[in-house]
DNA sequence: AACGCCTTTACGGAAAACCGTAAGGAAATG
DNA sequence: CATTTCCTTACGGTTTTCCGTAAAGGCGTT
């Protein structure tokens, strides 16, 4: 069982409860943090001291609030954490249900395990938690678990996600060929970037750019 | 002080720490429901039996899973609830911030106090309660306060949140016109329209019109 | 009735997006 | 090496959007 975790959540309703749960779950030593900076700097203080932990559980969303922060989101972190201490087990416990997004995660940000947070949560956190102990596999909630069966995940590239970002904040596809051009991205021809935008609004289903951008923002894509 | 509070919230994780804190704080009857229906029920049966709640505490957004359910949203169960019990006071409890939507909550559905979820909110939690319990006012935490004061925010009517509804399903400037024409919406001429979206995009600060939606629907407008 | 003020509508030209077709080039296949 | 295939780019014509200007109509004031 793990024997120094820390829990990173902004939220001090959801927090308070996690820690009592685990308290009474593993007997750990349990840390936690409301700012993703602050995480950050316990796990690598820990490491340094020798003590480092064995389970981060973290939000994947922070408020922002007037503190200046380096680290802004759950992925940040986790992605930060990964490359300071690699072995360190992490939990994302979010509100996020999209399975490209928590597809994402695993594939990107390495996390070991994930729980939905919803009316079954803390349940699911309980189950997650001892399965990471006992093993080395990676867990995923049941429900959760058909994401990994490829076929209903969207298949949208580094390339399409940021041309529908760069539609988003108004600029016209000229404007988007001068940056593709510019950051030695292709293609980054007018027509191109018009014939993608075409594909884009068919696999959406969209009847022209606006009605393709408001979906995608629909879907979380942005 | 209250006597019979009901919490309405489906991340479990939450609502055992509020309900352990409330617990503390009021040695009130406190009873809780994870779906909308739930609640609205519940309340209704209180009534009923001639021990009504006395305080209802509520999220707004409901994660939908595999039941059918008639209201789907907190703000749903607000309306519905303060049909049946208008006296009933009600504190929504969410981790929205955007004061245009908490300032239609206390306007249109009525609540009497808002606590958005965040770094200190069981606090102001509690701060709410005690407040709602010793006097008639609204309550709205602090860093809120300021929602009333207008100028911030955004004047947009009923005809304009149509328009950016409509585009942001796809439809031409021409099929809007229509639109509205059939519905003797006025105005609703291509020019009127045309002038009407870059007045929105001025105030919105938008390049072009899929920024537009695009900020529209980043800000909840749609 | 005459006037200013405001909203709605109309229109014309420029810019951008939309759409189909075709040429050029690179990698893959035989 | 030739051929096929796929991807990128180019281009011309149509539609839609964008932008400025101006006319038409409603409304209250004088």
């Amino acid at each position: 069982m793990f024997k120094k975790i820390l829990i990173a959540e902004d939220i001090d309703s959801i927090q308070t409860s996690v820690i009592s749960q685990l308290d009474q779950l593993t007997h750990a030593e349990i840390h936690h943090a409301k700012y993703c900076d602050e995480a950050y700097l316990k796990v690598k203080k820990a490491l340094l001291d020798e003590e480092p932990y064995d389970l981060l559980i973290t939000d994947l969303s922070f408020k922002q609030d007037h503190r200046d922060t380096v680290l802004e989101s759950g992925e940040d972190l986790i992605r930060s954490v990964k490359e300071t201490q690699p072995e360190l087990k992490v939990i994302a416990y979010s509100i996020e249900d999209r399975s490209y997004k928590i597809k994402a995660l695993f594939e990107e940000c390495g996390i070991n395990g994930y729980v939905s947070k919803g009316r079954e949560g803390s349940k699911e956190l309980e189950k997650a938690v001892l399965a990471l102990a006992g093993s080395t596999e990676n867990y995923v909630a049941a429900p959760l678990s058909n994401i990994f069966q490829a076929n209903n995940i969207i298949e949208i590239e580094e390339y399409d996600l940021k041309l529908i970002k760069y539609l988003s904040i108004g600029l016209t596809q000229d404007e988007i060929g001068a940056k593709f051009k510019k950051q030695g991205n292709v293609p980054s021809s007018n027509s191109s970037i018009e014939k993608r935008i075409n594909k884009l609004k068919l696999y959406f289903k969209a009847k022209n750019t606006i009605h393709l951008i408001s979906n995608a923002k629909d879907l979380g894509l942005i």
